[in-house]
DNA sequence: CGACACATTGACACCGGTGTCAATATGCTT
DNA sequence: AAGCATATTGACACCGGTGTCAATGTGTCG
């Protein structure tokens, strides 16, 4: 059945083994004649490297690895999806690790992990990709990575979206509508996206001149529970904000159901706007009106820059020089409107 | 810094390097002062075997995959995670791989990502656990693998529960309430455990003695869309249905989408229940009445049957012979009630 | 024609472990 | 004390590939 082997085939087309490992490497100084007959024995035999073989002798394994905490499950499923998408391309497997963010053996944790695996690259999704100890050991380890979402130079590779140019252009479509008093719902404050978040928001009202509402900026943390918390706090303000903007969709949908449970309607009662555009801000009602962020475009992105460095390749993507930032886009949909007669 | 290996620890404690791999193997015949000054040196060099070269060694590489078309995303998020963590407890690499149930080529794909990544073994979500070919090249190439959700003892071992039972029970809660005319979105004609949630639903109407609705038996696809849809046309029956069964939370979502874009209340004007518990069952407003199934738990015990194979230790579990099904429980939340005066 | 660059190929060691088997030491039986 | 079973250990080949280097063959130049 299986196991048909490079010594296997060196004897049927009568070369040396390490012939067979030219021709499949597609290594120069191989005559034509030779490598027709070895790639003749090896359609004909079905022949496969065998990876463990390989990734032993070369100090490299061909896997890569997927390091999350699970701050939003939708976001994490398309990033997972992208990544996926790159690994079946480029015949890398993608190892799955999930980790606890505020585990205080962590970083030993993904140690253990990289030792049992030999991942040769991890794919890093924040809040880890902030995790200024993690990095320092990946680093000293000499083992390749990829962040997301956090553009720093300092800290390495990283692949994202501008936050606060999403935040920023989110809120002038809030204020375009005629919100005034729109209530904010915070990131995670560990990570580097939440402030960035703030940064737009700010921005908007900065432009256009009127002053911002401190009062109606309440702490979250990307989680649907800290939505509806953060609602509700936000909900018994007087007077009550015309319109929520909550830093990602996981936790807008959280401030719909917030508003469902006290009888208000979305959008007449209030407007509710998101970021991120994941599969939940279309399967709630109404459904989200939010800055769509390319989360699978991101990943598979990642995994591109990832593997390509492994290879030894050059980056054929954007000519970003530090990091990449892809565009965001503002998704209209059902849960905001002009602020009604309340 | 890395990189310490066995002949390291052998020189270091004076031994062979086959003393060495008796000891980290924890074998027998090694007298008690070797052990000791073997396990002295790992300590002092921190040496960790390297996964690989055992892997080569032994032919069986420690790592695991988890093979999944993406009915649900909740359904698989759930499961992935119970996954998950029976791999990190016993120190297993897992594998992802998503593809495509209807794919052509899907199980060449899959042997080619056998080949790829020589995973010991695979968790089969359906539809792929349904799949004879694929079952078939499995069997053929002494993959081991667990399937998960449809008990079958001739195709091999499953995890899963009891999808007639939960249907049962839902269907008899709905009737319970007065419900008569109940509404029922199927599952994807595909997989088994569809008509098992129909027999469900027509033994609680045989048990009950009333006669059952054939006409709001309607076809789904365990997606949200279809879920939808398959509401959109049974809204549109004269009498309404007062309530409606969705085969899966995914649909039963989009059930209370479909309601909530025609302007009626869920439960006020019809009820809507499903089966698994997904997350997203408790982020739509209102939250889903359900049957719960243990999703986590059952992708913790596949990986824990699968794994246990692998080591040719005795799986300690339930002792069901052929399947494990794991039991449900219904959980009451708002989305059902008594019929009102309509 | 000799010298030399370069293309092609294979022998062999090596990556980091495990399996087999033989060598030696030890304890027990008679 | 001889005979034998058992415990402990290491030498060596092997898993399936790759890297190094030397041995050939071929073409080009002076």
């Amino acid at each position: 059945m299986s196991a048909v082997t490079i010594n296997d085939v060196a004897r049927q087309a009568g070369v040396s083994k390490k012939t067979v490992s030219r021709v499949i490497n597609n290594e120069a100084n191989v005559s034509v004649e030779t490598r027709d007959k070895v790639m003749a024995v090896i359609q004909a035999t079905g022949f496969k490297r065998n990876p463990l073989g390989m990734a032993l002798a070369k100090n490299r394994s061909l896997f890569i690895a997927l390091l999350a905490d699970n701050p939003s499950p939708g976001y994490l499923q398309k990033l997972q999806k992208g990544v996926l998408q790159y690994c079946s391309e480029s015949n890398m497997g993608l190892f799955l690790y999930d980790c606890s963010y505020r585990s205080p053996g962590l970083v030993a944790e993904i140690e253990g992990f990289i030792d049992n695996t030999l991942a040769d690259g991890l794919i890093l999704v924040p809040p880890l990709s902030d995790k200024k100890e993690l990095l320092d050991m990946l680093n000293r380890r000499k083992v390749a990575y990829v962040r997301i979402g956090a553009p720093d130079a300092a800290l390495g590779d990283s692949v994202g979206f501008d936050n606060q140019q999403a935040a920023y252009e989110l809120t002038r479509y809030l204020l375009r509508l005629k919100h005034k008093d729109i209530g904010f719902v915070l990131g995670h404050p560990d990570q580097g996206s939440s402030q960035r978040c703030e940064a737009g928001f700010r921005q908007a009202y900065a432009e256009a001149g009127i002053e911002f509402p401190e009062k109606l900026l309440v702490q979250g943390y990307y989680t649907f529970q800290s939505g509806v918390d953060a609602a509700a706090v936000l909900l018994n303000k007087t007077p009550r904000p015309t319109a929520i903007l909550a830093s990602n969709d996981e936790m807008a949908v959280g401030v719909l159901y917030s508003a469902h449970s006290r009888g208000l309607k979305v959008p007449d009662d209030i407007s509710v706007v998101g970021i991120d555009d994941i599969a939940l801000s279309t399967k709630v009602w109404p459904n989200l009106t939010t800055m769509r962020q390319p989360i699978t475009a991101i990943g598979y992105r990642a995994a591109y820059k990832l593997i390509r460095k492994l290879q030894g390749l050059p980056d054929e993507g954007p000519k970003n020089p530090e990091a990449d930032l892809l565009t965001c886009e503002l998704i209209v949909r059902d849960s905001a409107r002009e602020p009604g007669r309340n």
